[in-house]
DNA sequence: TATGAATGAGAGTTCATTCAT
DNA sequence: TATGAATGAACTCTCATTCAT
């Protein structure tokens, strides 16, 4: 990547993150980019190009941190774990930013399709193939893998971001230990 | 409500949610609406304020509903499973609306406190004093409430919207059994 | 017409004829035409569109200023006559619309055959008509009409494109004299 | 002329012909010459620079069509015809040209004056020039040669422009034919 | 109370031109 | 000499908002 793009990107991620990217004008990017406004139409086709490369750049960038976080692991439920620590902490570390993605990730009709496809590629598969080892480890239940791959997503995003709204402090290993007591264990009461 | 004040809601929401309140001109909203321009502008202070409206509105109606599914019931598990139909059913009932309400919610920095405050208090207290039930009754498990609640919140709501996305079929049903199992009894295989 | 239609066209002939279309900003034309920016849009679809009416407009002023010319008229030569200072007197006094139109109408690829055959409709066939009646008459020769008809336009245009180049003085009736003369009689000497 | 000139002025005419001066842009006419951007800031002043060379250009290569169709020729009738033909062929295989000096010639507020002049220098005056030698030999009429030049001139133009547009053929012998026998003899019946 | 014509700030985008390489 | 990345002035067009009717 250009490093005149790398700088684009930046100064885009830290701007639509603050202000929306429908607030945020170009003039703007292009001066907290310190290029021209016209250098960043030599990068991206317009606006709305820009804003579904920072989309894919950051399914991309949790989607490496997940990858980063399994290296040398091989126990389903560790796995698990190493991929919940690597959410909460990408949510953690970039607050506006993962608020820019839940918001643009629904605004483009068009790219939608193929954003909401990213992500299942890249972070809904490899929930699914660790809960399916687990399966054929004999550690799981034969759940519906599909459902609880997307349960265990819902559980780390919205824990997340709840989080972030209410609390000052993010208490990422023990907000980690509640969900995975809670998705290995449920909460009924075993008599 | 005053029946101009209605018609405008209905659409508002029917516009934004096929072409984001962005890209919808306060023109259509009037015009689907049957009122001039300028009308909206005697029943709301202006764009944000009607998109404001909007949410508030789609927060308020997931309230009523889980409401009127929890009339009559007392056990805990049956009100946990009445809640999940009910948001189930909406998001099934009203998948643009249901888009709609992920992207605005996230996007707007001033309202932006209120309205999570608002689903907070509409939403996720619910939840949270029927766990606190079953908790009290003894039949779950003493985990942390409020974690439990929104992970519950979590698994529903990206279900409800990875469905849509990749299926045609919505099985409410099998769904929603297929969750509180998840909820309630977790991955695990017990020895 | 709408009145502030009429002052936008009254506006953007001033403008356009002075510095060219391309030069000029709707800004300007608003301005002269004592509008605001967004009236303009109101009355025309676009920049194109605004051009395109005022060569349609400046088509039909010479359309009307000839059938005035032509009223109570019933000799062929007259009525050529006629036509001629018709045409001559509508350069004479929009020395700078003549220009535009000259420029404009070879300029726009889509809208260039409509505006072409408007000009045929209003302009070329009234000559066409009115040589057919002279030749019917037995006044005129059989002579190609079609070809009559526009070489006669292009003797009027250009001479009267060319008088205003090099002369300040545009001597209408000795012009006309000379193209009637030429047109009706030739160059080469009778021996 | 430098090579490199000439591959320029060929893409340019070639784009500014098909698209206008206005709507081509200058890397286009690069991507077309084989040439970088930069590349025509070195022949040329400036885009307006270009244009006029095109310009003088066209008037240039109109010029020596009309002098090469002079030789050998002395008698002024002969010579007309010739320069009639030589416009026609001209206009038959330049359309597109054609058509863009047509445009340009009159959108160059500043340039425009030294256009007609050179216009005049390079083509009306061969006109008069023939004219009046036809005069001085007696075989034409005492005509104003200024006039009659021009109103040849626009006669073989428009009809040129004319045919181009509203037919498929482009008949020069017989075009030809019915201008010199309008010009020469006019339209009247001599009785 | 209801309207929609009028407005103009403001945005995205283009592209002629420059200049370091 | 030749290039094309970079620039930013300038343009068209949109649309939320106002206000006279």
């Amino acid at each position: 990547m250009h490093p005149k793009e790398e700088r684009i990107i930046a100064a885009a991620i830290e701007k639509f993150s603050k202000k929306g990217a429908n607030s945020t004008t170009i003039q703007e990017v292009a001066t907290a980019a310190g290029v021209g406004k016209g250098t960043i139409y030599r990068y991206f086709e317009n606006k709305e190009g820009l804003i579904s490369s920072l989309i894919e750049f950051g399914i991309d960038k949790v989607s490496k941190a997940i990858k980063e976080g399994l290296i040398g692991l091989d126990d389903p439920v560790e796995k698990l774990e190493a991929i919940i620590i690597a959410k909460l902490e990408f949510y953690n570390q970039h607050y506006d930013f993962g608020r820019f993605l839940m918001r643009e990730i629904w605004g483009h009709k068009d790219k939608f399709e193929d954003h909401i496809q990213l992500i299942r590629d890249n972070h809904t598969v490899v929930l699914e193939e660790t809960i399916e080892e687990g399966i054929v480890a004999g550690k799981f239940k034969e759940v519906n893998v599909e459902t609880a791959a997307v349960s265990l997503m819902g559980m780390i995003n919205i824990n997340a971001l709840h989080w972030m709204m209410f609390n000052q402090e993010f208490p990422i290993e023990e907000l980690k230990n509640d969900i995975i007591e809670l998705f290995f264990d449920g909460v009924l009461e075993k008599s």
